[in-house]
DNA sequence: AGGAGAAGTCGAACCGGTTCGAGCAAGATT
DNA sequence: AATCTTGCTCGAACCGGTTCGACTTCTCCT
């Protein structure tokens, strides 16, 4: 049941029936009517591999997201939700690329057998040559993120040097003194996430402008890791009342090594940090944090890429999100030992 | 740069080309050879969607996914990621299809478009029109989940029923006598839902058959609604000594409700339920819970899709897993009150 | 020497759409 | 009445692959 078919039932000539479809071209009151009830009637819808190779568009997307194989975090369930659904909103398809062990053969899939129109990139690093090759082929990309060079691209990023920083002085407002900061894995952190270099870089700055006496770790991202994380942090300094985390996958884990150690939250201990707001609120007590409005950001990748699709030789253009601290039940003021 | 490129460059013909990568006729050494060269010098990759269209299979599987807009659950995301990462072993792309407000749209999309060679399915209902209307036309689908009618189809499922009974036996066991059972909302279990209505079932006989007394509720997908379904539980019945969910996203709100009722766990109150692993850890103290396998269950979905593909007439197969309940720390005797 | 068979290659047709140039009829303009 | 538009439609070419039938060349067999 293919295009001939419609035309030959309408009695009229395949292009007509293109035409009478696509709109680009008048056709007769007429003639459409006659079309659209042989569509009807037949269930008719034309085939996506036969248009996109004649009009070079396959009204897909990429979305690259991070390494399989083990642990996402809800961020990234929301990320992949809010952007499936905002594409669906422009009638694209969204192609899932796993950017896993051999990144380069997925990649090769999506862009050089040309499979999606554009691509939206997941958990981006500093340097990162996914998106330099992207820039280099002239590709239409938006990053979830931004690189250490980020003037010239098309992304929409958090700033986490700023959340971090708004995490330290929240806590330095409440007045704690010693203060640990829980990091992304450390091999995330050593490929270059930028999250873990700008938050840590944010944590590290603003805690050295309130003199506070600071550590930092790096966690797996699972619960596991985070209670062994936080064992860690009061073995190496017992008096620290406080800790900012990006690691929205070992909270839970923090929160029990926190209670294992006998600490009470927040009254003997503070805890704060960067978290998607729906998970900062599966705690107890719920997580002040800087809620990571991942929705947004989904919504706001995708509007971007279809703006850069319809408009290629558009100037780049990016969002910087900075969302403010919400007050939850996580963090209180120090009180004397 | 196409294959008439490459077929120029290296002095052959175009179908000597195709013939050379696709192996399906002898090409000598040297023309192999030389094409070769040529590709690599040029990086070459086929164009996807003209293959597509030239051979009917676009190596793309369709994900269908629940509702968006509101709210995805851990388990769900452990499915997709499997799902995308068994389909890229097999060099299927992932394609997902949101089946959402309008769900006929993107349906359609997905079938009438042929954008995918086959489909996976989640979410599944005990009577579901998308099970039967693929099922009528025979298109190459796999569930994760069974309907009322599970014979004739291909699916991997959970045992939502013994599942639930083993949940409930397990507290019998242990000596509690007024359970509460949490269950996904009210919208999905009225909506058909498989595992709300098979886990709903399978506890409540178990229930009977141990003389229980219980009471069934329905909770939101959030932490907010979890905490307001426990307030509501220990409302109507303050003796309740312990609880069976289903709803994992739920789950954090019912351990704060608890908290906030003054309840210890598992002293006071005992917790268990369906949920996957990972997540199960995240709570302090751990869940003690029968883990949904969602890796597993994703990856056999695959291996059962791509089995399908590959034969069109095999005979319908599926797998129906029960995992034992896995001992946490979330469960203990009754105490005297 | 002659024929069978296999290996290797080519041209052409095809998959199912889109798009361009041209043709035709009816109405408007001079 | 001749010419110019304008509206509508058609045929053909094209997108970039795959596949079929046919042709050539070479080897092997009798």
């Amino acid at each position: 049941m293919n295009i001939g078919e419609i035309a030959r039932r309408a009695g009229v000539s395949r292009s007509t029936v293109s035409y009478a479809l696509s709109g680009k071209r008048p056709v007769s009151d007429d003639t459409r009517r006659k079309i659209q009830q042989v569509i009807d009637e037949l269930g008719y819808r034309p085939n996506a591999s036969a248009r996109a190779l004649a009009n070079g568009r396959t009204n897909t997307i990429g979305l690259v997201f991070p390494p399989a194989g083990n642990h996402y975090t809800g961020m990234q369930l929301d990320f992949i939700g809010s952007v499936v659904e905002a594409a669906a909103a422009y009638d694209y398809d969204v192609l899932l690329s796993p950017s896993g062990v051999d990144s380069d053969r997925s990649f090769q899939r999506l862009l050089g057998e040309r499979r999606v129109d554009g691509a939206i990139l997941m958990e981006i690093r500093l340097e990162d040559d996914r998106v330099d090759h992207l820039a280099e082929l002239g590709f239409p990309s938006v990053a979830i993120g931004r690189t250490a060079h980020p003037e010239s691209g098309w992304w929409v990023g958090l700033d986490h040097t700023a959340l971090a920083a708004a995490c330290v002085h929240h806590l330095a407002d409440l007045g704690h003194r010693r203060v640990a900061f829980v990091n992304r894995p450390e091999q995330l952190l050593r490929a270059g996430y930028e999250s873990a270099h700008r938050g840590l870089d944010g944590f590290t700055k603003a805690a050295a402008e309130r003199g506070l006496n600071v550590r930092t770790y790096c966690c797996g991202d699972d619960a596991a890791s985070g209670e062994a994380c936080l064992e860690q942090i009061l073995h190496d300094d017992p008096a620290t009342t406080g800790l900012v985390t990006l690691n929205e996958a070992a909270l839970g884990g923090l929160y029990r090594g926190l209670a294992q150690a006998g600490r009470h939250v927040p009254r003997d201990f503070s805890v704060t940090g960067v978290v998607a707001g729906r998970w900062a609120e599966t705690v107890t007590p719920q997580l002040t944090a800087a809620d990571v409005p991942a929705e947004e950001m989904g919504r706001r990748a995708v509007d971007l890429l279809v703006e850069r699709l319809d408009h290629p030789d558009a100037p780049p253009r990016h969002h910087l999100l900075a969302p403010p601290i919400s007050l939850r039940a996580s963090t209180g003021p120090v009180t004397a030992p």
